[in-house]
RNA sequence: GGGCGCUUAGCUCAGUGGUAGAGCGGCGGUUUUACACACCGUUGGUCGGCGGUUCGAAUCCGUCAGCGCCCA
């Protein structure tokens, strides 16, 4: 006996034990069956799920379940990513409770601990993962950092830097002054700050009492200005260009010079170029030959080596003894030094409040800044065009197809990618320096100290470079590395290109785009046939989930309190085309209803002896009950493959619940109840069977979003042994024939009992009362009907007997009307005569509003020429219905006149 | 400032040229033995505003407004 209620708690980790352990999950490169293939977005190896994976977890899953029954040979690649700067960030500061430091103990023992850590928390994602019913194949699970990846990661790196396509330059990079390390343009979050524009006066060269004025946010970096930029077509500066200011407190002459980049509508219409400290002053620096002294150092204290030789003192104007005080001081602080300096030289104009945006590093939260340094970068540019050329093709097709455009936009105004960190954790780059400066870029030390070798006549001592690769570099290669590239592995042969991609908006940039690069320029292929592109997870009120907000939900919380099929669920249902999720809990409560719902059908099935069917065949059902929920089952299973082709998650959803609830339950266990609870013959055995069968079908339907409860009753049922839904084919739609008249014959059931019920329940009749119902004006083929039906009206219309009006009508009916018939309730004891009248005259008042509306439609001629036939033939026929309809509630409010 | 998206019932959302829908909620009723996480019935909408195209517009076009996101 089933349970009472669904325990999801006792059945989940039994299950997914029983599938991961019996290879359930594993892909079959031996097998024929066609590939799918997803490669998971490698979680963050210091992340935990949060409700954002469970989003794209379950719609892969979804995916993944589907295909595999589908017959496909279903690979869904496991594995994380070595997060260069979160996880050196966790281990530093865990090192750091114990008094200890990274600088101290040196880059390999800290390696050493970072390996530790990871053996020990790392990947918790992956067991939180089982707990969500991600059919992942585990034993396949990769780390970006281990030895294969690694070794990708050096052979792509040493390729592209032998074709031209990694060089070194000394470019500005978004600095991470905290993490001290270069970090990707896409790693800078913008935020908002309330600050001041400061505006400060140069004084013209030579001409003592005139300035030029300058606005700026960013006082202290006016150490290292080398110009002043007025637009070259402001009247007000035009005497000025080409003649030179006296930078404050440095005493450095800098020219004034004409550029467009000054805009005369902000601020004074001056601009202070700092080429080293800013990416549009390092613009307007290139284009004027400027210098670019740096005046910060890495932790974004003030240095002045670049500028000490400029030094020199000017009366009221410069003072190098002050600036020379200012080494070694923080930015800030430096700011408010310089800004109380200026003011006392009677420099400082004005200061005004200003907010603005002001670039943060997103890990370590404190303000970038933009530095002058030698980096590794990559030539995103020429990796880009294939990958755009792929997608402009349809080689590689976004669902929803819009985000092609923000892909579009992205990939063709791409910047050179910095691929270096300045950290320990991660990839270290395959580059030796020899003593002169010369670059070795090899996959091995030994190979590069051969081509020093050669190049040098001589062994000349090679140092390796100190940088590691972004993280992203490593992920970029996926699709393919997972798969044992360089090697050439049937995998690699069979899995390559993964058949979709499932991600976030957020993500194109970082995964989408570099896989595309990489998959192409290594493999001449794309990396995956689909993007699919899901929203964001948002509370209730349509927020973005964040700790500070205090609104974010723990998928494992929700699934220990509700189960993890029906959180799988309300996320299929709630996920539609190119929109955000809002999740609530009540929204997970609300969706439990529908896995408690098919548990309870189930219990219903098992006391009455329904279970997997034996020899029960379909095609040869002949009673209407048993082909009306097969055709049902049927059309079901089409719409249910479609939407999941499609990715309308919400549609699969919504169709798989509208066939379970409102026809399997709602109507076909309520209908057969009488045949069921009568004798044993053909009729039972059919129903018995048909029930068995469409049940089979729903449990297949269902499991690739709710697999726990489906696999459960699965075996419960006989269906197959424990744990092997999960390796049964998707149910084909196979039409039932002449499905026609099943339908006809159980809509008129449905019209008839929902009629009786309505009338019933306006009238107030208690349910207690029972009544016959008397019908006048009814064709053969409906008394046909009535009788084949007339246990189920009994019971769900809550009548004594379905007979033919004989004779007069009798006195205090209600009345209504279905296709030709006149439906009479006797119910002279309980009616209220006006309030039936009232209730006849509004169904009449709207078949009348009906038939209005479609006579004046018929009455334009425009409509009758220039519609299209069918559509004209439909509106008379529905005008002739509504004017039957009337017709007859005129005589039944006729019959109660009086 | 540029781009994208959204605006349909109280709420969350489907519906992309031909009868305005679902779930949840609200209201009324029900221990009808699978299920009160249920059953039955019912109430909710000038489809954001305006204009245009069309025999016909929630749907196509234009415009305005509001909201959200991305980029500068």
């Amino acid at each position: 006996m089933l349970d009472k209620t669904f325990d999801p708690a006792a059945v989940e980790p039994r299950l997914y034990a029983l599938w991961e352990a019996s290879g359930a999950f594993a892909a079959r490169p031996d097998s024929d069956a066609p590939p799918f293939v997803i490669m998971i977005p490698p979680p963050n190896v210091t992340g935990s799920l949060h409700i954002g994976h469970a989003l794209t977890m379950t719609v892969q899953d979804t995916l993944t379940r589907w295909r595999r029954m589908q017959g496909r040979d279903a690979l869904w690649q496991p594995g994380t990513d070595h997060a260069g700067i979160a996880t050196q960030m966790v281990v530093e500061r865990l090192l750091a409770s114990q008094g200890q430091d990274r600088r101290a103990m040196g880059r390999e023992a800290f390696l050493a601990h970072v390996w530790e850590w990871k053996a020990q928390s790392g990947g918790s994602i992956t067991r939180q993962l089982r707990r969500l019913g991600a059919s992942l194949d585990w034993p396949r699970e990769r780390f970006t950092m281990d030895e294969g990846l690694s070794k990708a990661v050096l052979e792509v790196f040493v390729t592209l830097h032998k074709q031209g396509l990694i060089y070194r330059d000394r470019r500005l990079v978004n600095w991470d002054p905290k993490l001290q390390t270069a970090i990707s343009d896409l790693e800078v979050e913008s935020r908002e700050v309330k600050g001041s524009l400061w505006t400060l006066r140069y004084p013209i060269e030579g001409e003592p009492g005139r300035f030029i004025q300058v606005a700026t946010t960013r006082p202290e970096t006016m150490l290292g200005d080398t110009a002043v930029a007025v637009h070259p077509e402001d009247p007000r500066f035009r005497d000025l260009v080409g003649r030179r200011a006296v930078l404050p407190l440095v005493g450095r002459p800098i020219p004034i010079v004409a550029d467009t980049y000054s805009d005369p509508e902000k601020g004074t219409g001056a601009v202070k170029i700092t080429p080293a400290h800013d990416f549009n002053d390092f613009e307007v620096g290139k284009r004027h030959g400027l210098p670019m002294p740096s005046v910060l150092d890495a932790e974004a204290r003030v240095a002045l080596a670049e500028i000490e030789a400029d030094l020199r003192a000017v009366e009221g104007i410069a003072e190098p003894d002050f600036v020379r005080g200012l080494a070694g001081q923080d930015r800030f602080a430096a700011r408010k030094a310089v800004l109380a300096k200026l003011e006392e030289l009677g420099l400082l104009e004005k200061t005004e409040p200003h907010t603005h945006q002001v670039p943060h590093g997103d890990r370590g939260g404190v303000p970038l800044e933009p530095r002058l340094t030698w980096q590794w970068y990559c030539d995103a540019k020429t990796l880009a065009q294939p990958a755009i050329e792929a997608v402009e093709s349809g080689r590689t097709e976004f669902v929803p197809k819009q985000w092609e455009n923000t892909f579009f936009a992205w990939m063709r105004d791409i910047q050179p990618w910095c691929v270096s960190r300045q950290l320990w954790w991660g990839h270290r780059i395959p580059a030796w320096h020899a003593p002169d400066g010369s670059i070795f870029v090899e996959r091995t030390e030994e190979e590069a100290l051969a081509a020093a070798r050669a190049m040098f006549g001589a062994d000349v001592p090679l140092r390796r470079d100190e940088d590691v690769l972004d993280t992203w570099f490593s992920s970029a290669l996926w699709p393919f590395s997972t798969l044992g590239w360089p090697e050439k592995t049937p995998e690699l042969a069979k899995y390559y290109p993964g058949s979709v991609l499932v991600t976030g908006f957020d993500i194109i940039f970082f995964w989408v785009a570099r896989m595309m690069m990489m998959g192409q320029h290594f493999m001449g292929e794309v990396p995956f046939r689909q993007v699919y592109i899901h929203g964001l997870v948002r509370d209730e009120k349509g927020q973005k989930m964040s700790k500070t907000k205090g609104n974010v939900m723990d998928p494992l919380e929700l699934i220990d309190a509700y189960g993890a099929d029906a959180l799988r669920f309300t996320i299929c249902a709630l996920t539609g085309p190119g929109r955000d999720v809002k999740l609530g809990r009540k929204r997970v409560e609300d969706h439990r209803a529908f896995v408690t719902k098919i548990w309870n059908a189930a219990r219903f099935l098992e006391m009455n002896g329904i279970a997997a069917p034996q020899g029960f065949d379909p095609a040869s059902a002949t009673s209407p009950l048993a082909r009306w929920i097969l055709d049902g089952a049927n059309r079901a299973v089409a719409a249910c493959t479609a939407a999941l082709e499609a990715y309308r998650f919400d549609e699969y959803a919504a169709a798989a619940y509208a066939f379970v609830w409102g026809s399997f339950c709602d109507w076909f266990i309520e209908l057969g109840k009488p045949v069921l609870n009568g004798p044993d013959g053909a009729e039972k055995d059919e129903v018995k069977g048909a029930a068995g069968h469409v049940f089979g079908t729903i449990l297949r339907l269902l499991h690739p979003a709710m697999p726990f409860v489906t696999e459960e009753l699965w075996h419960r049922f006989g269906y197959g042994p424990e744990g092997s839904l999960i390796r049964t084919a998707w149910p084909d739609s196979v039409p039932v024939p002449d499905a026609e008249a099943a339908r006809a014959e159980l809509d008129w059931v449905v019209a008839l009992v929902g009629e009786v019920r309505a009338a019933r329940s306006e009238m107030n009749v208690p349910p207690s009362v029972t009544v016959p119902l008397l019908l006048q004006g009814a064709a053969p083929a409906t008394l046909d009907r009535a009788g084949r039906w007339i246990d189920a009206i009994r019971r769900l219309a809550r009548a004594t007997e379905v007979r033919p009006l004989d004779g007069a009508p009798p006195r205090g009916v209600a009345q209504v009307v279905v296709g030709e018939v006149t439906v009479m309730l006797p119910l002279a004891e309980v009616i209220d005569l006006g309030a039936e009248r009232a209730r006849l005259a509004k169904a009449r008042g709207t078949a009348e509003g009906e038939a209005r509306k479609l006579s004046a439609k018929l009455g334009n001629a425009d409509f009758v020429s220039r519609a299209a036939e069918e559509v004209v033939e439909e509106t008379r026929e529905r005008l002739a219905a509504a004017e039957a309809e009337m017709a007859r509630l005129d005589a039944a409010l006729a019959r109660i006149a009086g």
